[in-house]
Formats: structure tokens, sequence, C-alpha cells
RNA sequence: GGGAUCUUAGCUCAGCUGGGAGAGCAUCUGCCUUACAAGCAGAGGGUCAUAGGUUCGAGCCCUAUAGGUCCCACCA
């Protein structure tokens, strides 16, 4: 009974309904089993308002090929997913939608505001989750989760009541990032930084006492409006009696004072800077240290405050034009500059940020990082590659204080509450609260908390944890944690750090880093410059196995990869080889199935064959094992493609066509073995395609993620066999190159002669007889200790330990011929010049390992040998 | 200013703890050989950025230099 396969496989047809037979059968669900290891990867939750790009492409398959691994290793595989409300991202949306409409947020209010936020969460929520399953993610969908469900919600209050308690959490007035556009303040993280090109506005300040003038620069003369103090450093001659006097600021003629600062650099500028402790990092910490005014002078959206009558209402930009007209017929002005500098932007929507005073909430970080970086650093936690620890350290051994607070409403509400009366403060899990001083009902901050405060507790909130649930002592830490280098600073250290704390113990004991994926031109693929790729086009038009294919090889770990489609057609021709092969395999299926055999029937083929499978499987584990899946699949591909198909399926057809009923039942069998196991091994790779040829060959079977991961085993290591066969190997590709050389079809036989004085080579070609005639266009092997009745003009080539001869009736070009041979020795002479060279040297025989004495004294043999039959023939053709 | 990383075949990239340079694509030459033309068989193509050093031995380790990419950083 033969199974019908189609000829070319066709990804579109079975995705769907396989996927949806993995998740109907609770393929994907873990649970605590006390019998079995756990194996733990908490998805990164791709924002709600995301569509799946390349690099969720990309950083799913690798997740999905460690869960498939380990779960067919008999390992209780939990992968878990979920999404991330991604408040300013969401929140940006929704207004912009309302914006559409002709509302505000301040019209409909905080609850109105938040029901269409869950409302939009519900619609489009579900969308990236949609796609993830398009790629065969695996993951346990009963237990997905919202970094803002109730579970997450009670974790971050938990976490947030702890740190305040502890004193890690305090609100203060302090310099943030404020993004006028998003109108919230945002974390050191969340700012990009890019030059820009801007100029340098020399000033000239007036003193107060009318004895002269000093001269400084700034970069956003704007910001004068709230300058308190003029800064020089204090071992500065040039201005060391000027130290404690006054200026007049220009235009708002406030009389400010000269304070002494080792801040300020001698040697730039003037060496003297303006101070607007309300308006820059840098400025805030002197006027923390010389107790100045902070006079912030610019509104939510940076504009100027009215306390400048003549400004109000203008932009940062607008007041800067208007300022620096002013300054002109002041006089203050003393020239402008052209000047390149590095200016913060929102990494969300790229606008400026304007460093401001505000009141908000802080993590203090360094009691927490200290932990963190001795956890990488004993080991606890490794990342791979291992140089990224290096960014780690000192990101973290730089850290500030995190600016947690958010002046957005869609989000975990800050748990603090303050009393309208007296100014009492409660910081409480609960969800209201009645000032414990005057009885009153409290108001609750109306802030929200930075996305990455709850994401970062993601690897143990989402295992239930307060609680104490077994998920959580089960599952906790979890094994592996896959993201892209863009993202250690915002979520890595924080769920390090985080879990450390709260969870007892580190969130996951590796970090497997990837780069990104770009465009064909190496550019980062981006809405702006409309060169993404969409993965679901692709996954369309060449399946989810071949995308997923061309993300993991051609690259290693922690790099950027480029995408082509030259490389998914070679994946997608890859999915096809396999099926292929299969559907040969299945063509040739005697009705009742394929039977186990004697051992004894196997082949010296069949041995090989199994051997490599064998080795293969030790070899793909271990390289999966050590995160290495591109190696892994490379040697998938390689193995499958050369050895199964162009040389074992080959060797293999004239038995199955023969009616030796014992020999193609053993090629049968191994046939089937070896397909069995390379679908297994290539299983997490491509989950599709395996699936389907595996149920189709096995009848009884339900699935293959769910089979036993194949293992190295001694037993199946046949090393004579593999030799045998490789010398068989060597043979064929000698002949083929001397026909292809002479242009001879294949359809073209011709007689080969295998003279040899080894009783062991004639036996191995004896053996392979069958099959080394087919592969080498033989009309008829014959095997003999001499060349006796072997044309004179026959071909010859030259393999260990035998000449092959092939007499062709007509006219040989001999010179062709000793060209070719030439060619030979010069390639033998060149091996023998480097081992005699390595075995000639004392010193490299005094301290070379002895094993790799032994194998160069082998190979002098081996050439010299060759080299000696080489010499032979083409001396007889040259007489 | 500090740090990371890269420089290997025409292109894009692998190359694990140092021991005879690899893949895919592209190119060239033959093949419709009854699984696959999304295929088969062959071929060409690389002083592994440069200069030193360590070593019996370096694409791999060390140092310096050049160029590229990225991250961090308060020079107004």
């Amino acid at each position: 009974m033969s199974k019908e396969l189609e000829k070319n496989y066709n990804p579109a047809d079975i995705e769907k309904r396989l996927y949806d037979k993995w998740e109907a059968n609770k393929y994907f669900h873990a649970e605590v089993n006390r019998d079995k290891k756990p194996f733990t990867i908490v998805m990164p939750p791709p924002n709600i308002t995301g569509q799946l790009h390349m690099g969720h492409a990309l950083d799913n398959t690798i997740q999905d090929i460690l869960t498939r691994t380990k779960r067919m290793q008999g390992y209780e595989a939990l992968w878990l997913p979920g999404t991330d409300h991604a408040s300013i991202a969401t929140e940006a949306k929704i207004v912009e939608k309302m914006r559409e409409e002709g509302i505000t947020k301040e019209e409909i209010g905080r609850e109105k505001f938040l029901e269409r936020a869950w409302e939009w969460k519900k619609q489009y929520g579900g969308r990236i989750v949609a796609q993830l399953k398009k790629i065969g993610s695996s993951c346990d969908w009963d237990r997905e989760r919202f970094t803002m469900d109730e579970g997450c919600n009670k974790a971050v209050k938990e976490v947030f009541v702890n740190l305040y308690n502890k004193g890690l959490i305090y609100r203060g007035e302090r310099i943030i990032n404020w993004c006028p556009h998003c109108l919230t303040s945002i974390s050191d993280a969340e700012v990009n930084y890019e030059d820009q090109a801007g100029h340098f506005w020399h000033l000239r300040y007036k003193l107060s006492d009318g004895s002269g003038y000093i001269n400084l620069a700034t970069t956003r003369p704007e910001t004068l409006l709230g300058d308190t103090a003029v800064a020089v450093n204090p071992n500065d001659e040039r201005y060391k009696n000027l130290v404690g006097k006054t200026v007049i600021l220009p235009i708002v003629h406030r009389e400010i004072p000269i304070v002494a600062d080792d801040y300020v650099e001698m040697d730039f500028g003037t060496g003297v800077v303006k101070i607007t402790p309300a308006h820059d990092p840098n400025d805030f910490e002197v006027g923390l240290r010389h107790n100045l005014p902070i006079i912030n002078v610019m509104t939510d959206d940076a504009k100027i405050t009215d306390d400048y009558p003549q400004y109000a209402g203008m932009d940062r930009y607008e007041a800067r034009k208007a300022i620096v007209k002013d300054l002109e017929e002041e006089g203050a002005l003393v020239k402008i500059e052209d000047y390149s500098h590095n200016v913060g932007t929102c990494y969300r929507c790229k606008t400026t940020v304007e460093p401001r005073v505000s009141m908000q909430w802080f993590v203090k970080m360094e009691d927490l990082a200290k932990p963190a970086i001795e956890a990488v650093k004993n080991g606890d936690t490794k990342f791979i590659p291992p140089h990224f620890d290096k960014t780690y350290y000192h990101w973290l051994e730089n850290i500030r204080d995190w600016c947690i607070s958010r002046q957005l409403w869609w989000g975990h509400r800050i748990p603090a509450f303050y009393c309208d009366d007296c100014g009492e403060m409660v910081v409480t899990k609960d969800e209201k609260c009645v000032c414990p001083k005057c009885g009153k009902e409290m108001r609750q901050d109306p802030d929200t908390l930075d996305t990455w405060f709850s994401s970062a507790l993601w690897p143990f909130s989402t295992l239930g944890w307060p609680e104490k649930t077994e998920e959580l002592d089960y599952f906790y830490p979890t094994s592996v944690l896959v993201t892209g280098y863009d993202i250690i600073f915002f979520w890595v250290i924080r769920m390090m750090f985080s879990g450390i704390e709260h969870a007892g113990n580190v969130p996951f004991k590796n970090v497997l880093i990837h780069g990104l994926v770009r465009d064909s031109q190496g550019r980062k693929m981006s809405k702006s410059l409309g060169n993404g790729i969409d993965p679901l086009e692709v996954i369309e038009k060449y399946g989810a196995d071949a995308l997923r294919f061309t993300l993991i090889t051609g690259n290693a770990p922690g790099n950027d990869m480029r995408f082509y489609y030259e490389r998914v057609e070679a994946s997608r021709n890859f999915a096809n080889k396999v099926w292929n092969a299969s559907r040969f395999i299945m063509m040739n299926m005697p009705d009742g199935g394929i039977k186990e055999v004697d051992p004894e029937a196997l082949t010296a083929a069949d041995r090989w064959i199994l051997s490599k499978v064998n080795t293969l499987a030790g070899d793909v584990t271990e390289n999966i094992e050590k995160f290495e899946l591109g190696v892994a699949a490379d040697k998938l591909y390689s193995f499958v493609w050369e050895e199964f198909c162009d040389w074992y399926i080959e060797m293999v057809k004239p038995r199955l066509y023969s009616d030796d009923n014992t020999t193609k039942e053993a090629a049968l069998y191994t046939l089937k073995t070896v397909l069995e196991t390379s679908l297994k091994l290539l299983h997490p790779y491509m989950p599709f395609v395996t699936e389907e040829i595996y149920c189709t060959l096995n009848e009884s079977a339900e699935t293959i993620m769910t089979e036993q991961w194949p293992e190295y085993v001694e037993e199946f290591n046949f090393a004579a066999e593999e030799e045998a066969v490789e010398m068989i190997k060597e043979a064929v590709r000698n002949i083929r190159n001397v026909r292809a050389g002479m242009n001879v079809p294949p359809s073209k036989k011709a007689m080969v002669y295998i003279v040899t004085e080894s009783d062991k080579v004639a036996k191995v070609f004896e053996d392979s007889k069958v099959f080394f005639a087919t592969l080498s266009y033989a009309s008829e092997v014959i095997i003999q200790n001499d060349k006796t009745g072997i044309d004179e003009d026959a071909v010859s080539a030259v393999i260990e330990n035998a000449n092959i001869y092939m007499p062709f009736a007509e006219l040989v070009d001999i010179d062709k011929e000793i060209e070719r041979l030439k060619k030979e020795e010069e390639r033998l002479n060149k091996e023998l010049a480097r081992v005699n060279g390595m075995l000639s040297n004392e010193k490299f025989v005094s301290k070379a390992p002895a094993a790799k004495i032994e194998e160069e004294k082998e190979k002098q043999a081996k050439y010299t040998q060759m080299m000696k039959q080489v010499k032979e023939q083409i001396a007889h053709l040259t007489k």
C-alpha cells in the first residue's frame, strides 16, 4: 500500500489544521509534575497594540525550538505566553483615535477612558496572539497572562508596598525627563540621545556692581528665564575674585549669584556656565549644592509659563527665537556659533525631552543593583553570548534611581493615598483608604506606574506570586529568557533585581540574546522607511517552517542578521526536500507497513547511515543544549540533504527494486528509522512539515511533538561501516569527477575495475557492489588484484590502496587525462609537504599530543601510498 | 570620552575549548537518472583587515593600527 503525498510540499494546506489539532489536544499545556524536571520560558510579552514583526518571529522561533526540544526530551516544558499593556504606546493610540473623533481624555474622564482602553485591549490584544500561533509557537495558552490582569496587579501592589516599607521607593521633587508630547515623565532608559545640529549662543552677563561683565555660552538660551546662578570652577584663577558677586540676568533683570562648583570645566568655552536648576539635570545638582532657587519656566507641553508675559504661550523654539532677538537688542548677545550636541528624545514619539523638576515616585536603585550584579558574577544567571554581561554590569554599576510614576491613566495606579486635609500619605494594597489622622477618605495618587514596573515581575507574577503557589515552587526560576540586546536595559536588568528581591532567586538561569532582523541592505526595518517585511506574508507564501529555518540559520547568537528572500527560498526548498524524501519512502512502502528486521540483514550502507544519524542526534542535542541553534540546524540540513538524500537513498534504490525481500526490508527499515529520527530532530525547527509527514508515515501516531527525543547510543556507533562507506563514496566521487571532466553523460555506462592488493578493500567493494555500480554509472564492477585484462587506454583514478580503471570504447584525450592526474599529484604533494614538515619538526614531535602525531603519521602513510599510485599512472600514460 | 562588536569566496554569513579554510546564494559545465528542475552530478573562486607577539602549530589567544556598526556618557 503506497501512500500518496503531493509532489510539492504545500504548507498553506496543513499549517492551520495541525496547529488547531495541537491546541485542541492540549499538547502545549504544562502542569506541575514532580516526576519530571521542569523547563520554563516566559515569553517577553508583546504590546497589545503591536503587530507581529520579524523581531517577534525570531524571538518566538528560538523559544519554540527550545521548548519543543525540551518537551520531547521529557521535561515538563512550560512556555508561558502573554501580552503587555504598554501604557504609553496604548494610551497614545487611544488618545489619537479619540482626537479623530474630536474628544479628549479630560472631557470623558478617567473612568470612561479606561473603559475605552479595556475595550481596545479586547479588540486588539488578541491580534498579536493569533499571529504568534501562525509561526507555530507551542505556548501554554491556558496560562496566557496580561501585565494588567488581576494577578499582575496584585503582584505590583505587593512589590510597591514592600519596597516602600523598606525605604526603597520614595516620592520626591527631582529632575526628570519629561515628554511634552506624551505629557508624562519617562525614565532615563526611555530617553534616546541623538546628535543634533544646533547653535552656541555666546552671552554677556553684567556684574551687578557695574565693574564689568562675564561671557558665557549656551545651547538653550530660552532657559535663561529660569537661571538662578552663574557657575565657575573654584580653581579658575580668572574668576576667583568674582565668586560671591552677582550678575544681572539679561531680559529678566534678576540678580543672581556667581557660584564656584567643580562641575564646571575650566577649559571648555569661557569656563562660565549659566545655571538653570529646573531645566537641566546637572544644573539641578549644582542648584542643590548651592541652595539655589528652582524656577520652572515651562508648562506641561513645553510652552513658556504666564510668569513671563512677553513669551507666555510660546513653545520652546518660538521662545528661543524671541529671546535671542531680545538679547541682541539688549546688547547681551556676543555671537552665534554652529554647534552640534546631544539631545535627548522620547523613545516613543521622538520629541525632544524637557528636563524638568517635578514630584515623582522613584525606586532607589543602589541596594537593588548590587545583588543583581553579583548573581551574574557568580554564574547564577549566564548571558549567551557571554560578553553581554559587560553591558549589564556597566549599566547596573552606573544606575540612577528609577522614575516609576507616569502621568497616564492606562496602567497600574500607584497605591498611594493622600489626605487633602492634613497632607497625610498612606501607601497600601487596599483599594480605598481613610486618613489615619483625620478619618477622612483619602485621594489616590492619580499617576500610574511605568509599564516596565509590571514587566519586571513577569517571571514570577505569572506563576502566582505573591501567593506561594505550586507553580512558582516548581517552574521558578525559569530556565532561559530569550530576548534582543536592545531590551537588556529596559527589562532584563529590572527582572533580575526584582526576582532576587521579591521571589528570592534569579528569574532565569540563562539569558539568550539575539540581534535584530535587518533588511537585505542591513538597515533596521522600520515603519518610516517602509522596509519592513511582514512575517505573515512570508508564512503565507513559503510556510512557517521556512521562515523559522531562515531566522535560525546563518547567524550566531547576539548578532544582527539580514533578511533575504533567497534564504527563505533555500529553507522552503529544504522543507520540500524532506517532503520528497518521505514521499519516496512512502511510495515504496509495502502493504502492512515496514517491519522490524534482523540486525544481521542490515548492510554496510544501512549501518553507515544509522551510525551517522546516531552521531547527528548526539551533536544536535549537544548544540541545542549550548544554545547553538544555528549550528544544529546546519548539521540537520546537511545530514538530511547530503548524507540521507543524495547518498543513502541513491544507494538503496537498487535494493528496493530488487526481488530479494530480505535486503529490501532491511533497506526500508533503515529508511524509515533514519527518516523518523531526522524528523524528530528537525521537529523543533520545522514543526509543521515534520508533523504532517510523521503522522502520514505512522498511522497510529497521534503527533510527533510528544515523541521521545532521539539520543546518541553507543550500540549504534558503527565505525567500521562508516569507514567502508566513506571509501566507496570517495571512489564514486572520483569516477564522477573523471566522467564529468570528459563530458560522459550518466546514460553512458562503462566497466569499472577496482584494482587492489588489499583484501579488506576488495571486500568492501564486493559487499557494496550493488549500489557502487549504480552510483558510478558502471555497466559492471570487476574487482581484482592486478591489471590483467584491463585496456591499456583505460582512464584511471586513485583512492587509498586502490586504483580505479574505466575503459571507454571511444578515444580518450590522453593529455587531458595526464593533466588531471598531475593536478592530483600536485594536491598530494602539498599535503605531503605539510605533513612531512610537521613530522620532521623535532619540537612538534616532542611537544604535540601523541594522538595528533599518530594522526599525522597515518596521513603521511596514506598520502605516500597514493602518491606512488598516481606517479605510476602518469608514467604509464606518458610512456 | 568610555565600552562592546565586526573586518573570512562575487554577495550574506558560519567557523565550538588553537591542529589539514566551510555553507547558502551567485557564476561556469553537464544531466528531464521512474522522490524532488523548489532537482541531480561536477567545477571555479579566499596570503581569514594590517603589523607585531605567544605557541611545535594562530582565522581562533595577546598587543597595536586602520575602517565599519552599536551601546553608554552631564562637557554648558
